[in-house]
This record gives C-alpha cells, sequence and structure tokens, in this order.
DNA sequence: CCACTAATAGAACGTTGGTCTATGCGCAGA
DNA sequence: TCTGCGCATAGACCAACGTTCTATTAGTGG
C-alpha cells in the first residue's frame, strides 16, 4: 500500500557491514530494501491473485501494488504480461506429483491424470489460458511421465502418440469445460441456461430430458469417461 | 475510412417516396444511409477480423473500421464485446452441418466429430476462448445431435452423459492442443521448442526420441484417439 | 412542414500494458 | 571514509482499449 513512502526500509542485515572478513555468511544472499522482490514470488503472488478473482482481473498494477511495490518495477524480474502467465500457468503444474510407478501401467496413468484434473480444477483461471503453448519444464515433466509410462505399457509409434495426445486432450477439455460451468458461469447463468434449454425442448428433446447443465457429477462423469479412453487403449496394446 | 466526411450518403432509394400507396414494395426493408448495419453483418465482420488476424486483434475500433463505421456505432446493435465474441463463436458452428442419421451410430458420432474439429481449426481462435459457456443455437444443437445419436445406440443415464462429455472434451481438447501449435506458434518456436527438449533428452528421454512437436500428422492423430474412445464406448454399451 | 424514432458519430473517461528516464540503495575498491 | 558502479525501484508518460454520454442526422408518420 504506503510502502512507497518517505522513511526508506533498512537494508541489509543490522547496520554497518563494511569490508569485515566472514561477515558474507552473516550477511546472507544479496538483499535489498529487505524485501527481494524475486520473479519466483512474482509469480506466486500472480497466482494468488488469480485464485481469488480470476484471470479478468490480474493487471500490472494490482499485481504490483498486491507486492507493495511501483507498476513499474515488476518489468525488471518479468519481460511482459504473458511472461507473468506462462510462468504461473507452468508453475501450478508444480502441484501435480508424480505417482510411484507401479505393475499396473493403467494405474499409473490414471493416477497422473487425476491430480492433473485436479490441479486445473483448482486453479479454473488456468482452463482459459489453453491457447496458449505449454512448454514449461513442469508442463514437460508430467508429459514426459504420462508418455514414458504407456511405452513402458507397450505403447510405440503412431500409437503412442495418440494415446499420449488422447488422454492429454481428454484431460484438458474436461477440466476446460467444468471451469467454465463451475467457476466462470454464476449460479443464476446455470440455472438460467438449464431454463432456456427446457423452454426449448422442441429444438433439444434430449438435451432437455438429460442435460442438467449445473448438475452434473463431474468427478464420476470424468472418471467413466477416462475409463472409456483405458479400455480403448486396452485392447490394442 | 473516410465514409464520415461531410457529404451525406444517399438515403432510401431514388428521390422522395412519401405517402404513396404500394410504394412499400419497391422501397424494400427500412435502409439507412443505403448501408444497414446489422448485429450480423458486424459478426461476420469480426469473424474475418478473427480469421485474419486472430483473438488478440480484434478491437472494437478495428471493427468498427472494417465496416466503415464509427467506433462507438458497434454499440447500438450489440451490447459487448463479449457478446460479440459469443456470437462469433456460436456462428462458426454453423458450419459444422448434421449428418443424415444413418444405420451405424458410430459412423453418426465420427461425421459429427470430424466436422467439429475442422471448424474449431477453420479457425483457431476459438480454441482460446474456450473458458466461457458455450449456450449458444447451434453450439446447442450440434450437442443435442450428439446427445440424442449416443442414446439411440443405447446408452442411458451417466454412461449417457459420459459418453457425450467424453467426446465434445476430447474434441475440444484435440483443437485447442492444436491450433494452438499450428497457428499460434510460429515456426521458429515450434522448432526451438522441438531443440528444447531434445537439448534435455535428459529430463525427458521419451519426449526427446518421440515428440517431434511440431511434426505431427494431427488428422491421423485426432482419428486414433477418437477410435480408442469409440472402442472404449464399444464395450460396455 | 413538424415531431418522433432509429441510427450514427464524436468527445471523453478510466484503465490497461509497456517504455523511457531518473533516482536511490548496497557494495567494492582506494 | 570517500567514490564510483551496477542492481533495483519508482514516476511520468504513451498509445490503445472498452465503454458511456451526448449531440446530430436520416428517414417516417401525421
Amino acid at each position: 500500500m504506503d510502502a512507497n513512502s518517505s522513511p526508506p526500509r533498512a537494508g541489509g542485515r543490522g547496520g554497518r557491514t563494511s569490508g569485515t572478513a566472514g561477515a558474507v555468511w552473516l550477511r546472507g544472499p544479496r538483499t535489498y530494501r529487505d524485501s527481494t522482490l524475486t520473479s519466483d514470488r512474482i509469480i506466486a503472488e500472480a497466482i494468488v491473485l488469480l485464485d481469488g478473482e480470476g484471470a479478468g482481473r490480474l493487471t500490472m498494477r494490482r499485481l504490483a501494488e498486491h507486492l507493495g511495490v511501483g507498476p513499474t518495477t515488476l518489468y525488471w524480474h518479468v519481460k511482459t504480461k504473458d511472461d507473468v502467465i506462462d510462468l504461473a500457468v507452468d508453475a501450478i503444474f508444480d502441484e501435480v506429483s508424480l505417482p510411484e510407478p507401479s505393475s499396473r501401467w493403467d494405474d499409473d496413468v490414471r493416477a497422473l491424470v487425476l491430480q492433473w484434473r485436479a490441479t486445473m480444477l483448482r486453479h479454473p483461471w488456468a482452463a482459459g489460458l489453453l491457447g496458449r503453448p505449454l512448454l514449461g519444464p513442469n508442463v514437460l515433466e508430467r508429459t514426459e511421465f504420462l508418455q514414458a509410462t504407456l511405452r513402458r505399457a507397450g505403447f510405440e509409434g503412431p500409437v503412442l502418440a495418440a494415446a499420449t495426445h488422447g488422454l492429454a486432450n481428454y484431460v484438458i477439455g474436461s477440466a476446460a469445460t467444468q471451469s467454465t460451468w463451475q467457476h466462470l458461469a454464476t449460479p443464476e447463468l446455470q440455472q438460467s441456461a438449464d431454463a432456456h434449454v427446457r423452454a426449448h425442448a422442441d429444438l433439444y428433446p434430449t438435451l432437455a430430458v438429460t442435460h442438467h447443465l449445473g448438475e452434473h457429477d463431474w468427478d464420476d462423469l470424468f472418471r467413466r469417461g477416462l475409463e472409456f479412453m483405458l479400455a480403448g487403449l486396452g485392447s490394442p496394446a
């Protein structure tokens, strides 16, 4: 807030630290104005902001304010806002822990994919940020795990590529759909959407009966779809 | 461009059309300054702009300019820019023609899903616009068709819902991934991404061997994944 | 000819992402 | 202890954006 008023903060550690030998160890790493702004801290705060208020309300100024820092200062640590977003997206994938390989490859896939999905749902803004290349180390590491698991299961060549893509795209699509409905659409919108479909039951007879937009058991839905995919993979292995 | 200079355009049809009976038929529908701006024309031009330059370069001002119209005029026909986008997204789904129901339900699904995908690839900006509810009539009609087809095939209850969602989410995820790579990532980025993965072959051993990011046979990949899903659906029907 | 409505344009506001430039802090060496 | 020097921060500013408010014009019905 008013972190940039007149009295300058105390820098470093207490008082005078002239060229005394050995003082380095007491001083610790380079500190500046005692709050070292790093790109990591920026990304972390960006994620907090995104989690709390959604992608639309992430602005460089608000982000700087939350960090107690001038708006333009961020650009010293980060090139553009797009960089912030890309880094934030990759950062959340750190939460997807890689399962310990078991004796059943499909169990490993299940475990990974469920965590992947859970992470995307924990940060629903991530779904709306697809459409940008996912090349961060965390994403690549998870993709590597998925593909390596499938490869150990015996898939190869085009089949392996298709299996990897199929599973990944299913997760991405599912998470995007669910995030959209759960977090970006207000309950009123969900209800009126439901009402709208039922009001036009002549146009959407099947949807009107079966498609209760707001009342899905999303977990069950996802798991069933995943089992379809795994079953389809099972035969031509 | 300079459509708003001093000389006002000629309105209506030639000269005086006072209260002469029967003149309505000669006059045709209400015309104003001989170029009737409608929300349909706005959406159509928005799609042209989106196709040509991507989502990032669609602004109300540029859209108005392309229509030879003042920037604020659009707001008479359209409430907000989000409306334009929502309408544009739904409009492109008009290109997804509903297949004639055949004797094999899976062929119908294949036909629909392939067209769905093709349309999304034809308008690659659409993928980045997921994360907003798809509730337009065109989208709903296609979803209705998909679900109705599966229902006729014997699916019911949670299985039906899972099958619909599974297929739709697979299409969405696949199209998003491919659009991202083909259109939003420059060839240089693709190449350097490839190089990056191979340079870190220690971290991504499987990807380094198999994952040629820029050189996928996307059609083949998608079809194989779709067949996995359909095969998985086939068994527990 | 006049009032009325539909449609257009313009000025302007607040906010955004980003750049350019100046300022201050902390450290190393003399 | 003083003096540079580079890392880090802030401020003024810019062009562009979405949108609103208000004025103006074209066409219609009386």
